[in-house]
DNA sequence: GCGCGGTGGTGCGGTAGCGCACAGACAAGC
DNA sequence: GCTTGTCTGTGCGCTACCGCACCACCGCGC
């Protein structure tokens, strides 16, 4: 994948444009950061900015009617922050909240949408991302009927793990207990069968992957079948 | 709403178009039959058409890994089925189910990409389709996980009593568990206490709707939180 | 009349996850 | 050193739902 302009590929998203598009895309963007725990977006808000994560990675949350949130979807730099703005829409409809501290490109909304009438190639692929972000979604829905705490956890780790480029990263039970939508105890019930398993080892926070073809083996079918989706919508 | 082609306002997506491209699209449709428990779609197919249901209603379900199947989402004169073809791609990736029998219009996949290009509208009102069932399949993942069944069968039944057009309909308990991704006799447990509160009725199938308050009352806030999502989509 | 398939209801033991409460372990700051 | 806050682990009773099995009822066809 070639660099022609700085950060071009670091989004993998945007590396699927032809160059031309992409050269002329990343230089209309600005670079930030995205800082761990910031909120990009709140259910109702309006937004301002599209953001294509290039390090970091931020989850997409429902908040339920009563206030408690759950993770929805993960988006990692192959993906982007802000469909509804590519759907015509500016009110999210969700939380957006920055899990892995990193950068990122952002382009305001009204900005970006004129890009997305001038590059066919533009609005090709962000349908696509749109597409597997569907496919994401429904899967997790499913998931969230059928399977046990431990196998979503082993998903999540690895999902997470892919979108950190890393097999290391730091998130306390709290927190994965909330992304999951379960009790603290029940993450931590989860995780020290993990551990006990060799699969992974974690103190205060600080998580590490030990075995990743056994995690992978310990969750459920949907991490592969995000997998499969992500690959079908881009091959 | 004015009825200038025949059926262009059957559907009430296509009834946001202005009327030049909605009687022009229509023209372009040919009308078919949606037989009950006919499968539009299956995992992997090859979508040939768009459908706007005109009567009658189709569940978009997730296929798990282990071949078990959960609905997703539910679509009547409201949407489309077929989003894949708006966002660029072929094939589905869930399964499409006529629920409710009744009619819809249809295109092929082909020509409808060249209306998304002709007409700003279309794509428009797609767009803004498209985006509303986002936010029902994050509704929906963070009700699986949150809500218990006779919640969420109350939901299912308003759901489907709206795109019914009726308070009766005919479902099995042993379907409904399927929508539902639970047992049969849960169920009947929970419709079983449904009736006792004599919010519904039901024999062999036929399902009444006989207070709907009351139903709407039982059922978790993700029916409200839906016709929410719809509605900041559209208004 | 009789059998049979489709539908709904019940019972029973097992388990995953819940709410709540409390206890230990480590880190950082004073 | 001591305190305070954060993080992780354990115990307990409870509920929703599970798998499995069996039964009752109804309508239809032979």
């Amino acid at each position: 994948m070639d660099r022609t302009a700085p950060g071009a590929a670091a989004n993998r998203l945007l590396a699927h444009l032809p160059r031309r598009d992409r050269d002329h895309f990343v230089r209309g963007c600005e670079r930030v950061d995205l800082e761990f725990n910031k909120i990009l977006a709140e259910p109702g808000d309006t937004m301002r900015h599209i953001h294509f994560p290039t390090g970091g990675f931020v989850s997409l949350l429902a908040v339920m009617p009563d206030g408690v949130p759950i993770e929805v979807a993960l988006v990692g730099n192959e993906g982007m922050v802000g469909m509804p703005l590519a759907l015509g829409l500016e009110r999210s409809s969700g939380r957006a909240l920055v899990q892995g501290a990193g950068s990122a490109l952002r382009m305001g909304g009204a900005k970006f949408r004129r890009e997305l009438q001038a590059s066919p190639a533009l609005r090709a692929t962000v349908d696509r991302y749109i597409h597997a972000c569907i496919g994401q979604l429904a899967q997790t829905a499913g998931c969230n009927r059928f399977h046990v705490v431990e196998e979503r956890l082993a998903r999540w780790l690895l999902m997470t793990s892919d979108r950190a480029h890393s097999a290391t990263f730091h998130i306390t039970h709290e927190f994965l207990a909330m992304m999951l939508g379960v009790r603290r105890v029940g993450v931590t019930k989860a995780a020290s069968a993990l551990q006990r398993r060799k699969l992974i080892s974690y103190t205060r926070g600080d998580i590490r992957i030990r075995d990743r073809a056994g995690l992978e083996a310990a969750a459920c079918g949907c991490y592969k079948a995000d997998l499969a989706i992500y690959d079908r919508a881009f091959n």
